[in-house]
DNA sequence: GTTAGCAGTCGGGGCATGAGAGTGCTAACG
DNA sequence: CGTTAGCACTCTCATGCCCCGACTGCTAAC
């Protein structure tokens, strides 16, 4: 339905597109494309194109822009999604240089997506899906009140402020705390409540509220993720006027993008590119979403995305979020005392 | 130098200005403000005030727009710095909906304060001074690799991912841990490392890496401060051209606002208004900054600040920072066990 | 199928115009 | 001397116009 040829003049345009924010003239095409065709014929296959849907006109006089069509084509087209080494062994080495810490980790990923592509980065915390004990800690802080600290399979660590119904001394917490360590060790939160055995008012209370946490930690999803480089997409000239750039930002910040996205339930491996009318949300219909889950597989996930308008690039994107991923998956795999499977494609 | 009339008309001046965002004529002002006087004698007394640097004319035939110095004469007139009653009430009351965590308080005060105040909220941790340990965990994740988990004074916890030089069980790290507690409990890092002990290889590691932590905790200042609330900014007209709003961002996002704004050293008690120029940084002098310390003294101390066009309201932005930092002061008294001081004045 | 040539179309910049808004000034008033 | 009415003046903003330049679509020839 699509010759060779004019895929090429299409994938062309989008990348001269995406470089010069302005509409692509046949001329510009036929001197550079290398095509060894003149700018008529260009024009010829324009039309099709157009005709086609691939690309739209802004006026009968100008070049083509494409169209949400044609960016797909385009990134359907992208074969190579594996960064340079050189980049790569840039981007390891700056991870070696940060605290030995999940949420250090996430940060500077977003930091770092967000500059690399010049886009908004999206990336959660990883999150696992059924979540276990591996050690809990009570600590006084006065009377009745105490700090309660849970470290979850996966080094995730928890920290909640409670308050006994009775004056408690360090040395009692101590004692309840290593009780519970040994009943709940390794356990989820259902499995906790459905232990049975005799407890105490103190020991009882303590462990409502670490089946509370454990229960909040499970059940919130893509919650708080790390948002980076909002500075960089509003340099794009789309949000010149800064109404555009509100109304995504609202859906970003207030909404939160993930939970907009999730229902395209892209569960599959790899990068997944959502573009422009895609996207389920009205105020994100005239940007693109890079997406990649990561994580351990039945063990934790979460998820690294980016925005920005669709005519990002796309050929350094999906690489960029693709490697992160994988740097991001290894990394928690680590917590996990698991090693990770090789990288594989999309 | 500037009589009370005077006064009385550039206050109306900057109020209405601060609502309309458009020059103030003076048939408005001699309508509205109730001074019994014609537009004409208004208009003499805005060459007047315009003579004296409190006005700026945009051109000849317009109304006036205050200058830095008049909002500084508005902001110093300004006499009220509580929030009303019931407005109080409705904080706090959220305040009591949200999980009992420092993170999830200091997120929800970004989230209100901007919202409240349509403006950018920005929101440090408290942090402390000179923090003192309270418990020390070591718990093993896979050979050498072990995850510590520190809590400091003040209910602040920290883990971090360390590796030993050898392979290590849960039993030998408890038995370290214990160890450690008794001899660190209630130090500070400076006095772990004064401290002349006899140590086996593996506790001295684990005493750098406490050591470490703590430091790391005691010298990051101001970092990565609750953002919220770009979206409201946007809808000021000041940002309409989304270029003013990107220096600003990546001022706030990038560099940090805070450590921008300290050299002011605001160390007093209050809140405390910036206007314009007075900002040291380019980026930001057709901002104002309103921002004040909590915390507790000696103890822990954190900075709230909104960041928004110097027409700002003022009369509501002051209160709400005012009234947020007591909240916020109060809970973390909570988490030093000690009372909070009664609320005092600017 | 490809190309040259040309007419046609549309956006944007430059410019003049006119209306409207609001002041500065002057002269009169109490 | 402070206050006020009246009026001329100034400047912005919106509108309309025109023209230029940029590209295309089409046609006819290769």
């Amino acid at each position: 339905m699509i010759t060779a040829r004019s895929s090429l003049i299409l994938n062309y345009i989008i990348g001269e597109y995406i470089a010069r924010a302005m509409p692509v003239p046949s001329q510009l095409i036929a001197n550079n494309a290398d095509l060894g065709v003149s700018p008529a014929t260009i024009r010829n296959e324009m039309a099709l194109l157009e005709r086609e849907g691939y690309l739209i006109r802004p006026h009968t006089s100008a070049g083509c822009i494409p169209s949400d069509k044609g960016y797909r084509h385009y990134v359907e087209s992208i074969e190579d999604v594996r960064l340079p080494r050189d980049e790569q062994r840039l981007i390891s080495h700056t991870f070696h240089q940060v605290e030995k810490e999940v949420e250090a980790w996430v940060s500077l990923t977003a930091t770092l997506l967000a500059r690399l592509v010049q886009n908004v980065a999206v990336v959660s915390l990883p999150k696992s899906t059924d979540s276990r004990l591996k050690h809990l800690e009570l600590i006084s802080l006065q009377d009745a009140r105490a700090l309660v600290v849970v470290v979850l399979e996966g080094a995730v660590v928890k920290e909640k402020l409670i308050t006994f119904s009775e004056a408690v001394n360090q040395l009692s917490l101590t004692i309840i705390g290593a009780k519970l360590n040994s009943l709940y060790d390794g356990l989820s939160s259902r499995q906790i409540t459905e232990k049975q055995v005799e407890l105490t008012a103190l020991e009882k209370q303590a462990t409502d509220y670490l089946v509370t946490i454990m229960q909040v930690e499970d059940s919130k999803e893509y919650q708080d993720p790390y948002l980076e480089g909002w500075h960089f997409m509003l340099n794009q000239p789309e949000f010149a006027k800064s109404e555009s750039a509100r109304v995504l930002m609202e859906l970003v910040e207030r909404r939160g993008l993930l939970k907009v996205i999730v229902p395209g339930k892209f569960s599959r491996q790899g990068v997944h590119v959502i573009i422009g009318k895609e996207n389920h949300d009205e105020a994100i219909q005239n940007c693109s979403v890079v997406i990649c889950n990561y994580g351990v597989p039945d063990q934790a996930k979460g998820t690294i995305a980016v925005v920005g308008p669709t005519r990002m690039s796309y050929t350094r994107t999906i690489p960029t979020v693709y490697y992160l991923s994988s740097v991001l998956s290894q990394l928690v795999a680590g917590l996990y005392g698991s090693e990770y499977p090789e990288q594989q494609k999309i």
